[in-house]
DNA sequence: GCCGTTTTCGGCCCGACTGTTTTCAGTCG
């Protein structure tokens, strides 16, 4: 029997809770469901073993129930529960959840009332009039449908830190400067540095929300308006992303900061604190409840999100932490840590130049890092193996160095170039290069480009001997991901991990915002087995070292404090632990 | 379906906007 990986057991749950909206179950029912997906998709552990020894249960938010599914989904390889529901729905109806404004009960209605199967018949059923005519259903209603069909059509979904940040920021700016805005913030999963978002939350208080709302919803960026009322907009922008607004007072705004930042998981957690509390905590207050069950404490005045945090028992939890993933109980003991900044980054490993597949020399991407501040700049340029991105040869890398060294000269003491290899790992977790020249190098970053298809325990296998080789340094993007477009290759990242704390190898995260891979969700696991990071742009362009703030956000995401990053360290000190392995 | 410093039963976060309605259901976040 195939193994069932981590993936589709999620997916599996996940399908669970659509049916059962389908079938209009208990909602607390599937958000049980829905918090067992989560709690699988961050499950460090191997699940076949869990479930052979009975401790799926102990994970939070897993039961009896669902363990015993999982258990039988992981040894048997299929799971009769899930495939009985499955036959009881048409399997394109699952596709009208992508649909803006198609939730589980208009999908039912269209369905049960007009034998609607897939987003094809919608579509031509909204045309014909024969949705417009069921009940609950208006002319309107059908428009919208179909708008939404177009936008799926037009921007499959979510959309890359990369791709928005420019101009989310100058929204921010925009708003900042409007005479009528007090306060103003970027929410949401923005705000959380979310690898990809599905949209963009803008907040801001103000005495004259129509004026700001209406300049929001007029803003040169705005394709389309969604939504528009006094303390909601929402519009799509000419990028494809859409951009909500929420206006609110400025006594409200630290509430509403909070409520939109989420996530939602955190939010719940934050209200049940209050509730235990005695008071009631909302998008616009903290008050006492109507009908408290005890005394409630007094409530104490707010002014920013830090003393939400304090009243309600917690040190101030960073944006980028707010997944539910053991935040609060951090809080709560003070054992948060003090996350990486950019600010500490001193250098940058893993940079191209033209000499591969890079867009600038040597020398553009040196003065490039010298005008960012940094101290030092790592040149991993493509391996001969890497033919399609024009990889190096032997004569050409030592060619390479060559000239690094005398460049290193012109330069002086305040910088350094340091000389490295974006090693290819062969199939068989051999490298490109021999060790004879990889000892010539100050460093080496081994990657996979070719043969993605693999299985789990091969793929693994394969890294795992590249990283046992002491000369190489660091492993470059653990998976391959290419987000939204292409999956990562199947690894192991618990193994992984395990190897790079058992070699001393230093794991990367590829900031550049197409891959941010090792994912966020890994980096608290290898952090606690002593694995250090470093955060590298992958740059082919000198404007891709800023890059390097994408990698700072995930590093963020995964508890990462500067001491956990080696880029950190000063010219005079990163040499050291560039040569650890070889000693 | 999950969970427990009030609980092993009975709770489970809360509000805005839209559209189809004459007071609310559905969706979204």
């Amino acid at each position: 029997m195939p193994e069932v990986s981590k993936d589709q057991v999620a997916d599996t749950l996940e399908e669970i809770a659509m049916m059962l909206e389908l079938k209009g179950e208990n909602p607390f029912k599937i958000r049980a469901y829905r918090n067992a997906t989560r709690a699988i998709e961050t499950f460090a552990g191997n699940l076949r073993q869990a479930g052979e020894a009975g401790t799926l249960g102990d994970i939070e938010g897993i039961g009896s129930a669902i363990a015993e599914k999982i258990t039988t989904l992981v040894t048997t390889g299929t799971l009769d529960y899930h495939t009985n529901l499955k036959a009881e729905f048409p399997p394109g109806l699952f596709e009208m959840f992508d649909i803006s404004g198609m939730g589980p009960k208009k999908i039912h209605a269209v369905w049960k009332d007009l034998e609607i199967t897939t987003v094809e018949e919608l579509e031509k059923g909204c045309r014909d009039g024969r949705v417009a005519g069921l009940k609950g259903f208006g002319e309107k209603t059908a428009a919208n449908i179909l708008k939404g069909i177009e936008d799926r059509k037009k921007h499959a979904g979510r959309f890359r830190m990369g791709e928005i940040a420019a101009d989310a920021e100058r929204m921010l700016d925009d708003l900042r400067s409007h005479p009528e805005v007090i306060r103003v913030a970027a929410c949401g999963s923005f705000r959380r540095r979310r690898e990809t978002c599905g949209d963009l939350d803008f907040l801001v208080s103000t005495r004259e929300p129509k004026i700001v709302s209406e300049d929001f919803v007029g803003h040169e960026f705005v394709e389309s308006v969604i939504a528009h009322g006094e303390t909601k907009s929402s519009v799509r922008w000419h990028s494809g992303i859409q951009a909500d607004l929420r206006v609110v007072k400025d006594a409200e705004f630290p509430f509403a900061m909070n409520y939109f930042t989420g996530s939602k998981e955190h939010n719940i957690v934050m209200r049940q604190r209050a509730l235990a509390r005695g008071w009631t905590l909302n998008e616009y207050r903290l008050g006492p409840l109507d009908e408290p069950k005890t005394k409630p404490q007094p409530v104490p005045e707010i002014r920013e999100e830090a003393d939400l945090y304090r009243a309600l028992g917690l040190d101030f939890i960073e944006p980028e932490l707010r997944e539910n993933m053991g935040e609060f109980k951090a809080a709560e003991e003070h054992t948060l840590p003090k996350l990486v900044e950019v600010e500490n980054l001193r250098g940058t490993f893993h940079n191209h130049t033209t000499e591969s597949d890079g867009r600038n020399s040597l020398r553009e991407m040196a003065d490039a890092a010298m005008e960012l501040g940094l101290q030092y700049l790592g040149i991993a340029d493509h391996s001969k193996a890497s033919f399609q991105a024009h990889g190096l040869d032997e004569k050409r890398l030592l060619a390479q160095v060559k000239e690094i060294q005398k460049l290193n000269e012109e330069l002086g003491p305040d910088f350094r170039i340091f000389t490295g290899s974006e090693v290819d790992i062969h199939k068989d977790g051999t490298l490109d290069f021999d060790d004879e020249i990889l000892a010539q190098l100050d460093y080496t970053v081994a990657s996979v480009h070719n043969v993605f298809n693999l299985s789990e325990a091969e793929m693994t296998k394969r890294i795992i001997r590249a990283m046992e080789n002491k000369h190489v340094t660091m492993l470059g993007h653990v998976t391959g991901r290419l987000l939204l477009m292409r999956d990562g290759y199947a690894v192991d990242h618990a193994a992984i991990i395990e190897a790079a704390a058992a070699t001393g190898t230093i794991i990367e995260i590829n900031a550049n915002p197409r891959r941010l891979d090792m994912d966020w969700r890994w980096w608290p696991l290898a952090k606690s087995k002593g694995v250090k990071c470093a955060i590298n742009p992958d740059a082919h362009h000198t404007s891709q070292l800023q890059f390097l703030k994408f990698g700072v956000g995930i590093a963020r995401k995964g508890w990462l404090t500067r001491h956990d990053v080696v880029n950190t360290l000063p010219l005079g000190k990163i040499e050291s632990v560039l040569g650890t392995k070889r000693k």
